[in-house]
DNA sequence: ATCGTGACGAACG
DNA sequence: CCGTTCGCCACGA
């Protein structure tokens, strides 16, 4: 229940966390995947925009570490603590990025399941 | 219903 | 490769 609505009826937010969670550790994806999975290519911003409204306690059982931008790397503008966090949250569960462009490797730890 | 906003993305130059 | 511009979407005021 990470927003209020009726019974039987998600929002945008409660699909983007449903499918956040299922990204398996060790793995990362997209904002933009994750839209297209939902059925709306076009989507991102507002994926981002779920991911942003998490609490604190949410936070806890969404993986939201594991979805970074198209260009493999940490986005969080807002707070560089936080993204400073990601990336080693990331690096705990085995997924490393590049030190010098601040990349990491999708062939590796990518995951799109296409749908 | 309209407007402003934002953890995005693809297209340009 | 880098910065800029534009398009897209959902949400809250």
């Amino acid at each position: 229940m990470a927003s209020k609505r009726k019974l039987g009826t998600k929002n945008f937010y409660d699909l983007v966390y449903d499918v956040v969670k299922k990204i398996p550790k060790g793995r990362v994806t997209t904002y933009g995947h994750i839209a297209i999975m939902l059925g709306n290519p076009r989507a991102a911003r507002a994926v981002g925009y779920a991911l942003n409204a998490l609490k604190k306690g949410s936070e806890n059982k969404i993986p939201w570490q594991r979805v970074i931008n198209a260009k493999a790397e940490i986005s969080f503008k807002g707070d560089p603590l936080r993204s400073g966090l990601q990336k080693k949250i990331l690096e705990t569960e085995g997924v490393f990025f590049d030190k010098k462009s601040g990349k990491t490797d999708f062939n590796k730890y990518g995951w799109f399941p296409i749908k």
